[in-house]
RNA sequence: CGCGGGGUGGAGCAGCCCGGUAGCUCGCCAGGCUCAUAACCUGGAGGUCAUAGGUUCAAAUCCUGUCCCCGCAACCA
């Protein structure tokens, strides 16, 4: 693997309360965080706030706040929760901070200066109620009141100048927009001729932004505003030795919903400053959430962090990463999560851990056995074991995170079948040194496999390794030191009971 | 003919690029085991791989037509 790893989710608008889509990306970036540094990368996970902006400020007013105190109010609320899901991000960034800022307003004259900037009338429907211009689609959509056509001088941003060079690109880098089919959507829209951006908005109407440094009349609107933080954040402009250590970007992470934004406005922001383009724009897809079947009496909606509630953050990643094929649309319902935490985690994971500990405590007085010459049998438990790193880093560098789950939650099988086949409560009696040496094996699977599943279930692995004393070992085989005394532990996942329906 | 993705046993998916025993998880049925969170292990039933043609010794896999579902379609964070 490479020696450094950046990723970065999108900045998150605070107009709204922290859902679903934002818990996702930011797990998921977590997760390939976590994956990389076991593997001994270097990494940077930078996630953030979006803070300007007409919505930001109106739901400030409504509140009686000035924008920034309303911020400052929401801003915990996603910190919170990014608490809540274990999320170990190293740097978060809000726009309205000042080393952002200036970095904005660094880009802003750069490209200015490049002659990519230039001004010109913006005409377009706009909404008096929202204090907004609105889309060709949404004024169709018949959905807004004191619709007017308005004139308004503006700044504009030459992206078209950079149309060429971006179809060039893409074409000629096929791992920069994944996956594949999104690729190809967007050189789908690059056949059109591309339009240039409206970058700013006069203050008189609009002034919760970062000014324009060649005309104080203007803020910046959104584009360069929101995504210049990919670049500011990690040094761009302000620490060039730090800059050139992390950036280009490894992965910049987004929802389907904003894959135009990013390959096509962001990539020619780049162009335009000099900067290069990150490695890649992974646009994932969105949960879809099914309603519940009990939904007769009351009519609700499972909100998934409610999960996170009542039965733990781990479980709540674990399902999300191992039931969405990234790049797919997926179904979060109740149900599957429900069959998913007992089949996986309770009877599979949980339960395995039960057995090695409970017999261990049983019959070998509570303390890690000798292992001893291995058999056939117990070679191949190995084999997989020292394979499953290697196998899971490949993966996760493929973004198949999925997969990379899947081919860990198999060892975990083999090992509950591995102990039905050597009955180590039967060897116990018959031959004592056997039932040592099997037990010693099934401790060892069990935690490289906890190792390995710890990025996506941070707490409850680290709760395995502490019962096995194996807390700072890595993922190969023998690390385990026998004669170790095992720690108790309550069940890792308890089971989740239903009522038959 | 705007662009693109997809239709695989009851459910959810993989396989398709590089044709050649249809794989996985859940569910169901039977058995085993009894260390364990009524868990775990083994075996089984169940599929015209949307549909109609074509290419080929051979197609879920390549080509064409048809039907159906879903994204994108520019200021949206």
């Amino acid at each position: 693997m490479d020696l450094k790893f950046l990723v970065t989710t999108p900045i998150y608008y605070v107009n709204d309360a922290p859902h679903i889509g934002h818990a996702y990306t930011t797990i998921l970036a977590d997760v390939l965080a976590r994956f990389h540094r076991i593997a001994g990368d270097e990494v940077f996970f930078l996630t953030g706030l979006d803070e300007h902006g007409q919505k930001v400020k109106q739901a400030a007013e409504k509140r009686g706040f000035s924008p920034q105190a309303h911020c400052d109010d929401l801003a915990p609320r996603f910190l919170n929760l990014w608490q809540k899901l274990e999320i170990l991000n190293d740097d978060f960034i809000r726009t309205t901070e000042e080393r952002h800022k200036k970095i904005v307003q660094l880009a802003l004259q750069k490209v200015y200066e490049a002659g990519d900037m230039y001004v010109s009338e913006y005409e377009g429907w706009y909404s008096v109620a929202e204090e907004r211009f609105i889309t060709e689609t949404e004024y169709e959509s018949g959905q807004f009141r004191d619709v007017k056509k308005l004139k308004e001088k503006n700044y504009f941003f030459k992206m078209s100048k950079y149309q060429q060079r971006l179809i060039d690109y893409i074409e000629s880098h096929p791992s920069f927009i994944r996956p594949e089919h999104r690729k190809n959507e967007m050189l789908g829209f690059l056949r059109q001729p591309l339009g240039d951006l409206c970058i700013s908005r006069p203050k008189s109407r609009m002034d919760w932004g970062i000014e324009i440094p060649f005309d104080k009349d203007y803020v910046t609107y959104v584009w360069f505003d929101a995504l210049v933080n990919y670049i500011s954040v990690p040094g761009y402009g302000s620490d060039e030795a730090r800059f050139k250590k992390w950036w280009p970007a490894d992965v910049q992470l987004i929802g389907k919903d904003i894959l135009t934004t990013h390959s096509i406005y962001w990539t020619t922001m780049l162009f335009s400053l000099g900067v290069p383009l990150p490695k890649t724009i992974f646009a994932h897809g969105w949960w879809l959430i099914g309603q519940t079947k009990m939904s007769k009496s009351l009519g609700n909606v499972v909100n998934p962090l409610d999960l996170v509630e009542q039965y733990g953050a781990d479980a709540v990643r674990y399902y999300l990463m191992r039931e969405m094929v990234l790049g797919l649309d997926a179904n979060f319902t109740t149900d599957s999560f429900i069959k998913s935490y007992n089949s996986d985690l309770a009877n599979d994971f949980g339960n395995l851990l039960n057995r090695v500990s409970g017999l261990i405590a049983k019959n070998h007085a509570g303390i890690i056995p000798e292992s001893g010459e291995l058999t056939l049998a117990e070679n191949e438990i190995k084999d997989k074991a020292n394979a499953l790193a290697g196998q899971v880093t490949e993966l996760i560098a493929s973004y198949q995170v999925q997969e990379a789950v899947v081919s860990i939650m198999d060892l975990v099988r083999s090992l509950n079948k591995f102990m039905e086949l050597q009955a180590p409560w039967k060897l116990a009696k018959t031959d004592f040194k056997a039932a040592e040496r099997v037990l010693y094996t099934a401790a060892e699977g069990l935690r490289i496999v906890s190792i390995m599943l710890s990025p996506v279930m941070p707490n409850k692995t680290k709760t395995v390794l502490e019962v096995l004393n194996a807390v700072d070992t890595k993922p190969q085989w023998g690390q385990l030191r026998p004669g170790t005394v095992l720690r108790t532990h309550p069940p890792l996942f308890p089971r989740i009971e239903v009522e038959k329906s």
